[in-house]
DNA sequence: AAGATATCAAAGATGATATCTTTCTCCTGC
DNA sequence: GCAGGAGAAAGATATCATCTTTGATATCTT
């Protein structure tokens, strides 16, 4: 399929690039996935990158040849794999989004859900890499990370007795973990993982498992910043294996209630 | 699920955020949005699961009460989150699909690739993954698993002259530890990680290396029978390291071979 | 003759196009 | 600053094309 060049646009627009690649359809002859097929090749090849202009509906359908529908639905299927944003208005129209690992934690969450997996396997994937980014953290966080962590644990001392608010920055605390690793393939399955794990409610979490949380976080950003790797490794295997063993009854007592297997 | 009556006076809008916070609103809602939060929401709410019929784009149109442009858009993207599959033809539709594991590591593939992680990073965390994996296999695997692997070594034994078989069947060795592992949490993140970091091709695959590879593949496998975790996981951290190591490798020439920094 | 198989045509569903109105944004001209 | 215009997606409607299932018919086999 030859891409048109169609100059229909006013002024100089270098970001116009045609992907001259003809690449093979995966197995769907319709038009769309062609075009779905050739955007992300083009991203994959670095022909494309964040930020760039992909031309509006109009500009698509002509550029491809095709009616304006066509390229409707494969800017759809883009957006919703996170290749494009689209805006609207003047001005507006698809561009090659920036990475977003909230989309992506989503895919993750469908995933998990359609293959019916349970929490305690989500939880001891999460383990293997939090454990990971434990270690990372302590060989590469830097200065900042170390503030960070301070931060968020006077944060949640503070809130101590807010159990929502605790969840959240306890929540942060962890991902601000994976974050010192330095390691973006970490925290974005660990995004992803909390996504399908971390629970909005917090029924388990009494006072007094609050202070211990704190505690082991506290003792857990000493050792980053002590630069231990094994310890932060070993301490956060046994800070996630408590948390597995709560989530995991949570989730059995909530299963329970609502109806008998699980 | 909820069908919203409304045709579309246009002067009326009654409700412009129905959707609470733990939903994700994408974009300002537009119908097909809407359309697709309410299916992931039913799906996440066990009132949909996979197999059930969704109905055809003139079905849900009329279900929600909009044209089928709308319904066609939210099945599209419904269809790009793995949510859905649609077949054309009497008797066809939209259907809640089984998981679909390519699709994730297709929609990863994209993220990290947008988000410019390098091949270093993708690797680790593969190794973290690996390496639990492993340990959970020697725990976990059963009698099959172990037939599996034994004819997976066997397979790769025949292959090991033909560089992209021996590749593949090297490839799937790796899947069926993290298939022994049983743990579909950690199965699906591999799956991803390898969508980006395994290459087609393998340029620094000599006879001597495929010899070697074998030969941990062998010790790997004999150790998830013995049912020995803690060595099954030094092993295989030693070799993905190895692996890492050849990869990055690889991935810094191909790099300066096109440009100078990556 | 009963059952299995092959073939063909109709129905149903998506794929695709064209044209239109509406709504939302940005930008420009006061 | 603010209103209005222009650009662009969102949405609606109608229509045709193409593909697949499915059911009916016909033929072959037992």
């Amino acid at each position: 399929m030859a891409a048109k060049p169609a100059r229909s646009s006013p002024a100089s627009r270098p970001e116009r690039k045609p992907f001259g690649r003809n690449v093979i359809a995966f197995r769907s002859p319709t038009l769309s996935t062609q075009i779905v097929t050739q955007v992300r090749d083009a991203l994959f090849a670095k022909e494309l990158r964040p930020g760039d202009f992909l031309g509006t509906e109009k500009d698509l359908a002509e550029r491809f040849g095709v009616s304006r529908i066509v390229a409707r639905d494969a800017l759809r299927t883009l957006e919703a794999q996170g290749i494009v944003e689209i805006k609207v208005g003047s001005g507006g129209g698809a561009r090659i989004a920036k990475g977003n690992a909230r989309l992506f934690a989503e895919a993750l969450a469908v995933q998990l859900d359609l293959a019916g997996v349970t929490a305690a396997e989500i939880m001891d994937a999460q383990r293997a890499i939090e454990c990971h980014a434990a270690e990372l953290a302590a060989i590469n966080a830097t200065a900042e990370d170390h503030a960070r962590l301070r931060g968020l644990l006077a944060d949640a001392e503070a809130k101590i007795d807010d159990v929502p608010a605790f969840t959240r920055s306890s929540h942060e605390f962890h991902l601000a973990v994976a974050e010192a690793s330095h390691n973006r393939a970490l925290l974005v399955q660990l995004i992803s993982l909390q996504h399908v794990s971390w629970p909005s409610q917090n029924p388990t979490l009494t006072p007094r498992v609050a202070r211990h949380v704190l505690d082991v976080h506290k003792q857990l950003a000493a050792l980053i910043e002590m630069r231990d790797p094994a310890g932060a490794r070993r301490l956060m295997d046994d800070h996630v294996k408590m948390i597995t063993a709560r989530r995991v009854a949570e989730h059995r007592d909530k299963g329970s209630a609502k109806r008998d297997c699980c």
